[in-house]
Order: structure tokens, then sequence, then C-alpha cells
RNA sequence: GGUCCCAUCGUCUAGCCCGGUCAGGACGCCAGGUUUUCAUCCUGGUAACAGGGGUUCAAAUCCCCUUGGGACUACCA
């Protein structure tokens, strides 16, 4: 890089939640600014009133925090935060939102006057112009070149008005936008830092709309100010930005500004390739975050999508400092990638694991507080010494926090067995008896200090010697009920051995002659 | 329809720029193994250069065409 400073934003609209490719979008920005010592700017662009979504902003920085990618300059949550240097601010839409840096507002709701003054500039030089048409003209012109097989533009009918009309119009308060005067017969050539050389010609391009009839100014136009004032040096952002990047050069080169590299990141797709969307699976961050993934699986998996270390490097499992470490945009990938959830539940699950039993208790409780089966359960099973045995157990077996506490017999005083389940193949009740009375009378012998997982299952495998399955399935089934459960030795060491007597107990008294 | 972008296992991808290793890794799936269930873990297996033309002694790699997919085509971003 140059001895220019890196600066980068990512700059989200406020319509909901922070989608999952808006998280990509955000992590490789963050990821080219800290990798290059560079600035992350975050910039709200609320300039569509009509598509304002309240609390959209506190849930977008909420997000981006949980993700943990920090930003240098923008809107920060005074809620969450404990900035210092900060400035409250007037607005009372964002009551709870306080600005970081020299740049701002960070919001462009409250840039207009900005946009407004750089939108006359334009018109004053020839290169915008006032058009007064309404949407129904515009509609019916649309229609009429579609009939007529041609390409849907504006006719610049609006340059056929005088200076006086338009003077008159304006000063009669007709309502008005301004468009951008974009030049015919051109090639616009730019070099985008993911895809290369691209070319695209100005009479494919429409007068594009700058600054609409409300006063607020469109993407377009706030997009090329706000990078330009705020010092943007590199533009990432999505596939869905590259058409209109020449209308954006185009403003550049109106203004005389000089323009930043553009780097545009390929779409996140849906299994069938279509742009990832919902309705095929959640696409919110804050989904991700209440089905129980880590923000460091979601944030390592997120980051190999449509990029790569490169170099033959087959490692999968990055910490946020060690893409930052790696991160270059030409591992970044130009077609798109399908979000494939198999394989992020793998890469939770590692995270779960590589966890501490203390971590994942601090960040399971909340998923396993929530669960009706653990609310009923006695007291002694929700001390946390009791709780962090369990969570040993659940660890390596858990995808996702939210599916914590499966293994719910744990947390039952009473379990039903059925007495079919603890026959192992074809043996007669009086050897399951006597099997179960056998593990009885070596668990009740054990004393406290061999009270280990290692231990029991030493003991366990000595005491069923040659026969193993006639013992350790009883025992089994006898302390969990379930089919499926962890093994005996693992039951016995969570439950202790009071506990693990009275089930043992209750299930012998199953084969008791009732006749 | 027009403009632009893209194309290696089912999925994420390495290799491509600087042509020459059985096209490598991971997820998934299948099989086997371990402390005879489930899970974990280990081992092995399955599976791809979209098609067609060139250029070349040699093409996944360079060029062209076709096909397929996607995005954009708003006073939304």
């Amino acid at each position: 890089m140059s001895r220019q400073s890196v600066r980068v934003r990512f700059a989200p609209s406020p319509t909901g939640f922070l989608h999952i490719g808006g998280l990509r979008t955000a992590l490789f920005n963050y990821l080219f600014a800290r990798r290059h010592g560079g600035q992350f700017i975050l910039r709200i662009e609320d300039t569509d009133r009509t598509r304002f979504v309240d609390g959209a902003v506190e849930n977008l920085l909420n997000a981006l925090s949980w993700a943990g990618l920090s930003w240098d300059e923008g809107p920060k949550d005074n809620r969450i935060f404990n900035v210092k240097n900060v400035s409250h601010r007037q607005s009372d839409v964002y009551s709870s939102v306080v600005e970081v840096g020299e740049k701002g507002p960070y919001i462009q709701s409250e840039r207009i006057e900005l946009y407004r003054r750089y939108a006359d500039e334009l018109v004053q030089n020839g290169q915008a112009y006032y058009a007064f048409d309404t949407a129904e003209e515009l509609t019916a012109m649309r229609e009429a070149q579609t009939v007529a097989k041609q390409v849907p533009m504006y006719d610049r009918r609006a340059l056929n008005l005088s200076a006086s009309d338009v003077q008159k119009k304006i000063s009669d308060g007709v309502p008005h936008v301004v468009r951008l005067k974009v030049p015919r017969g051109e090639r616009i050539v730019f070099e985008d830092l993911v895809r290369g050389h691209i070319e695209i010609d100005t009479d494919t391009i429409d007068d594009q709309v700058l600054l609409k009839s409300d006063g607020f100014p469109t993407y377009h136009l706030a997009n090329v100010v706000d990078d330009y004032l705020m010092g943007i040096t590199h533009v990432i952002r999505g596939e869905e930005w590259l058409p209109s990047t020449p209308k954006h050069l185009l403003l550049y080169r109106a203004f005389g500004w000089k323009e930043p590299h553009f780097a545009h990141l390929s779409l996140l797709l849906n299994p069938d390739r279509s742009k990832l969307s919902k309705r095929q699976g959640d696409v919110s961050v804050e989904d991700y975050c209440l089905s129980g993934y880590t923000s460091e699986a979601l944030v390592n998996f997120v980051a190999l999508l449509g990029w790569n270390p490169g170099a033959g490097n087959t490692q999968e499992i990055f910490s946020l400092d060690a893409l930052v470490e790696l991160f270059d945009l030409s591992g970044i990938n130009k077609a798109g990638a399908v979000f494939d959830r198999d394989k992020l539940d793998w890469m939770n699950g590692q995270y779960i694991k590589n966890m501490t039993v203390e971590d994942l208790y601090d960040c399971s409780i909340e998923f396993l507080s929530e669960k009706d089966f653990f609310l009923s359960a006695s007291s002694e099973c929700k001390t946390k010494e009791y709780l962090l045995r369990v969570l040993t157990l659940e660890q390596e077996r858990l995808e996702r926090l939210a599916l914590v506490g499966d293994s719910h017999v744990f947390f039952f005083r009473t379990v039903s067995v059925n007495k079919d389940l603890l026959r192992w193949k074809n043996n007669s009740d009086q050897e399951i008896q006597e099997a179960l009375t056998h593990m009885r009378m070596v668990v009740s012998n054990l004393s406290l200090v061999d009270w280990t997982r290692e231990k029991l299952l030493e003991v366990l495998l000595g005491a069923s010697g040659e026969k193993r399955g006639d013992f350790l399935w009883p025992l089994r089934i006898s302390l969990s009920g379930e089919k499926k459960s962890p093994p005996p030795q693992d039951l016995l060491w969570v439950l202790g051995k009071e506990e693990s007597l009275r089930r043992i107990d209750m299930a012998i008294a199953l084969f008791d002659v009732e006749k």
C-alpha cells in the first residue's frame, strides 16, 4: 500500500437486521483496515425514509459488536459502550446512539444539507439538471419504450425546458429531482481489485436521479459525497454495486475528485444459487446468535466464503486476529459462494470443543435456563459444580449452544426405565437382574477418591470382563433411561454415587418377582 | 429484452497469473476402527476441471464460441 493511510467503510442501510452477507462485507472491510493499519468506518445510509425500521440501527451496532468487528469512527450505542471523546447527539431518532470520529455526522439523514449543496454545484456546472416528471409520467414513458422494444431509460425531456421554465417551476414549488447528465458515447474503464479490468459504455447508463423530490439524496450521490468527504481509499462492497460503479466514477469525475479503489465482493448464495435470502433459511446475524452459534465460528466460516489464505494453506480454523494477519484482497474469489449450513455446524462444534468448560458454562447458561425441563429440575441439579460436569460431557457432542442440555436426563430426579430396553441381546430377566446387581455392588464399593471419569471407566471394564455388553448396556439404560446417552462411566460421574445407586435399584426392582 | 459479472467434487475451495505432479484439502455422505448405544475421535472410500473449437510436443491453466448461472436495469439501497 501507499503511504496514504487506508480508510474503508461499511455502509449498511437500517432496513432491518444485519444480513449475513452484510456481516461478510463488514468483515472484509474490517480485515483490510486492520491488516494495513488503517481505519474502519461505519456509516449509516438511511436516505430512504420509507424503508426506515425503528431500532434497526441499534440492532446493526449490536450485531457488529457481537461479531467482534470494532470500528474506529461512526455511531456507537452508548448502552453498550463507554467510549471516550464521544459527543451526544441532538437527534432524538437514535436516542442511545453517540458518535465517534472527526468526519461526522456518520448518519446520512443528518447530512442532507451537504448533499443538496453538492447536487446544486453539479447543476450550476451543467453536469446535472432538474427534472419535474411525476411517477406516472415516468411509468408511462418506460412502458412506451418497452412496447417499442427499446431499453427503458430517461429520455431527457426535462432538458427541453428553458431556463425560465425551470426557474418558474421551482419558484412555484413544483416537486423536482436532480438528475446526473451522463455523457454519451464514452467508455468508462476501471480496474476492480477483485475482478480486474472492467469497461462499460456510457450509452447504457441512465441519467441517474441524485436528489429525490423529498430533498433526500439517492444512494449514488450520498455514497460518493460521503466516501470523498470521509477520505475513503478503498470501497469494498457487494457485487450488486458493480453495474452502478460507472455512475459513481462519473460523479467523482464531475466533482473533480480523486476516485477510490474499488473491490466488488461476490454474493452469498442460497443452496439453489440465487442471492442469499430469507425464505430459504436464516439470514440475519441475530438468528445465528440465537441459534447458538458462537461469533468466532460464524466469523471464521463467513471469512472462508469467497476468500482463502492461499499458498496451499489448508488450515480452516482462524481467530479474528489470525485472519487479520493473513487477509489479502488477492485471495478473494470472483464466483459466488453457497452458504452451507452443515459446514457451519461442524465449525461451530469445533469452537465449542475447544472452549474451556468455564467458558462453555458462561455462554450456554442462558440457553439452558430457558428450557422447561431445566426450570423444573431439582435445585441440586442447578449448582454450578453440577452443571460444569454436565457440560464437560455435552461439550464433545454439542454443535450449537441452543442444543445444550439435550441429555436432560441429568436434570430429572426420576427416570422412567423401560424394562425391555434394559435387555442386551437375548438375555433373560434373571441375567439382567444379576448383571445389574453385580454392577450395583461394584459401584457401591467405590470410594469418592475413585470418582473420576477415567477411574470409573477402568473399574467398569474390569468388572464386566469379557461380556461387556451384558453389564454395560443395562447399567447405562438404568442410569439414563434412554436408548442413546453418554457412556455409563460418564453418567455415574455426573449423577454421583447416591443418585446412581438409586437409579440402579429402581431398575433392579423392575425384575422382582411380582406374581 | 439490454448491460455487466461468473463457471474445478453435492457444498466451501487449492491449483490458473508464470501451460508439463494419479487435479490436493475441508464439510457432507458411505465403510471400518476405538472404551460393544449415540456423539466425539482415528483410518479408508465416494466424488469435479460445463460443452465445443483453437494455440501448443503438452491445456483445469492461454484465446474464441456456445451453454448455464447470477447481478443490475427505481425519486431502494
